[in-house]
RNA sequence: UGGGGCGUGGCCAAGCGGUUAAGGCGCGGGACUUUGAAUCCCGUAUUCGAAGGUUCGAAUCCUUCCGCCCCAGCCA
């Protein structure tokens, strides 16, 4: 794995201290295996990968990057009735998207089924371990209470012969789906529910999507991964708290089993971000229940789906390095994202006008087929970045909001009588509105344009109030726009009662499509995935649905909007 | 009810017995401004879930209490 260290640190060149880095770097410093970090990013290919998982990858990946260690791609592949081969093409693609790399190092623990086998068959002959006849519903009810010690199985203490044979039996396919199990003999007493003789192999006819049908029997979880660390001579196996329970286990198997190395689990809060959901199942839910349209939706928190709503792979890592790693559960907040987005987008993102919702501007002093251009500045963060020439012409399209009959006050855009500036062009003043004789909608706007004030600038020195974004309405290409807002419309979707669904939260606006937008002539053949800045308006970027014909652009984020925001409070008084 | 974790400003999060309790996001104010953007200033916890205790000194150590999360899959 060869990671360019500057896409693993921040700005800033920081590394971060959070609990895990302070114990790596004890374990180092007292030579712990060897002084090397090894670590692995281990997701079970039954889903997308989403922003949780990329704060798992800034962890394993960024962590043995910056120990000169290493990390592992794993597919946790021991479940193959949910597991398939698309999400394992899917999961590669986002590691490299994020800009991780594994070098080579895809692991699976399918891989391993041979030789967890035979480990398997180590516990057994050390008595250790023992198949056991009960069903489902009986393992749980021998399993007993929180507040309840278990009771032993019957087939506890089955002679290490007869287990042989048994187990050779369960994979030879004699016995029949959910008929019996091979268990870890531990302690049918202890507090900790997963020390209670848990299920280590189970029956089941599923062929897999690597390994075929050459087993019927698969290995848990708590079993396989202990081991599959030890095998890849991991040092830390970083997972989230959830599995805190399981760490006895996971040291149990190490110590009872021969293996290499003596990796050691270290728990993590996963990431919960406001107003959306974060769990594979509910994604999942989201995806076949069409409430978007796919795993890619630009809704959705899975990185197919940032990705194609514009967020970029340093941003996400800036946003994961920002909100550390610690052990308490916590929710942050989705701004915190938008905000690292922004931060990357600014500097080099070229800045363009586009209007989404039009409102026809007609320059009454501007001769009828006079077309000159203007020089529009490409990105005022980087004059290297240069300009652009954008036709103006005496009819024009300007944004619905930039105009108020009855502008509020402090509104410094257009109004009737009020002059403001369009940005790059000349300043313009309204002196008529035109409405629709029906409906009294304001269809047009009659202006006229001072000459002298080219590029924007008054000789006089007069200012005006506000400048505004403009389109000539005869040389625009039209565009489709997909504004998006929080999928869920609770800081906590999940956060419902008894009867309550999360679904239940969903915010019915979190898509608006816009039809008939005009942008500058710049953007005509603007490449899937381009990203622009329109104007006040936000970050976009192009669609794969642009493939269609005409273009459709997604907006990424909006800018940051003092103004909305002192609109958005007068009308919550 | 047994066990395992976690509680620092609106949201994250440093802090590891002696600091005026970092930083980011958000929020409020101001400067600047041809994006109401960006940038730049300034403000935003006399207090660390609560109460006791130890100590010259406690967010940091001890005790008790309170709150939240996880665990009773042949899921991961």
């Amino acid at each position: 794995m060869i990671i360019p260290i500057d896409k693993v640190q921040t700005d800033d060149g920081t590394r971060g201290t959070d609990f895990i880095r302070q114990i790596a770097d004890e374990d180092q410093s007292a030579g712990k295996h060897g002084g090397i970090i090894h670590t692995r990013f281990p997701p079970e290919p039954n889903g997308y990968l989403h922003i949780g998982h990329a704060k798992s990858m800034c962890l394993n990946f960024g962590l043995a990057v910056e120990r000169g260690g290493q990390c592992n791609l794993r597919m946790d592949d021991t479940n193959p009735t949910t597991e398939d081969v698309e999400y394992v093409q899917a999961i590669k693609d986002d590691v490299a998207w994020l800009g991780f790399e594994w070098s080579g190092r895809v692991f699976h623990a399918s891989d391993y089924f041979e030789q967890l086998y035979s480990f398997a068959l180590q516990l057994i002959k050390a008595g250790k371990a023992y198949v056991c006849d009960l069903q489902g519903a009986e393992v749980s009810e021998y399993r007993g209470l929180w507040n309840r010690t278990g009771r032993d199985s019957p087939h506890r203490n089955r002679p290490v012969d007869e287990n042989l044979d048994l187990f050779a039996r369960m994979r030879a396919g004699e016995f029949e789906d959910g008929s019996r199990t091979l268990r870890a003999k531990i302690d049918m007493g202890s507090p900790n529910m997963n020390m209670r003789d848990p299920t280590i192999y189970r029956i089941r006819r599923v062929p897999h999507y690597r390994t075929g049908d050459s087993w019927c029997i698969y290995p848990m979880y708590d079993f396989t991964h202990p081991l599959s660390d030890a095998l890849e001579g991991i040092t830390h196996s970083l997972c989230t708290l959830e599995f805190e329970n399981h760490r006895p286990l996971y040291d149990w198997f190490l110590h009872n089993i021969d293996v290499p190395n003596q990796p050691r689990q270290i728990e993590f809060a996963r990431l919960n971000l406001s107003y959306t959901v974060l769990s594979k199942r509910k994604l999942l839910d989201l995806v076949e229940q069409r409430h978007v349209t796919g795993w890619d939706d630009p809704r959705m928190p899975t990185l197919v789906g940032f990705r194609r709503r514009g967020y970029t792979p340093k941003a996400i890592r800036e946003f994961c390095h920002r909100i550390g790693v610690a052990k308490s559960n916590s929710i942050v907040s989705v701004a915190q994202l938008e905000d690292a987005v922004r931060q990357d987008l600014n500097p080099s993102t070229l800045r363009v006008m586009g209007v989404l919702r039009p409102l026809k501007v007609t320059i009454e002093n501007y001769p009828e087929d006079k077309v000159e251009t203007v020089d529009a500045v490409n990105n005022p963060e980087d004059e290297g970045m240069g300009t652009r020439a954008v036709p103006f012409s005496r009819e024009l399209y300007v944004e619905r909001t930039d105009f108020e009959e009855d502008p509020p006050r402090k509104y410094h855009r257009l109004a009737p009588g009020r002059e403001v500036r369009l940005r790059y062009g000349y300043f313009i003043t309204c002196r008529e509105v035109v409405k629709d004789q029906s409906t009294g909608e304001v269809v047009e706007l009659r202006c006229t344009y001072d000459p002298e004030t080219r590029g924007g600038y008054a000789p006089d020195g007069r200012k005006v109030r506000g400048t505004i974004h403009w389109v000539s309405a005869g040389h625009a290409v039209q565009a489709e726009v997909r504004l998006y807002d929080h999928l869920f419309a609770q800081v906590d979707p999940s956060d419902v009662g008894e009867e309550g669904s999360y679904l239940d939260n969903l915010n019915p606006g979190s898509l608006e499509t816009l039809t008939g937008c005009w942008v500058e002539p710049s953007l005509e053949g603007a490449s899937v995935g381009s990203r622009f800045q329109f104007e006040r308006l936000g970050y976009f970027c192009v669609d794969p649905d642009s493939c269609q014909g005409g273009l459709v652009v997604n907006r990424t984020v909006t800018l940051r909007d003092t103004w909305a925001k002192i609109e958005k409070a007068k009308a919550a008084k």
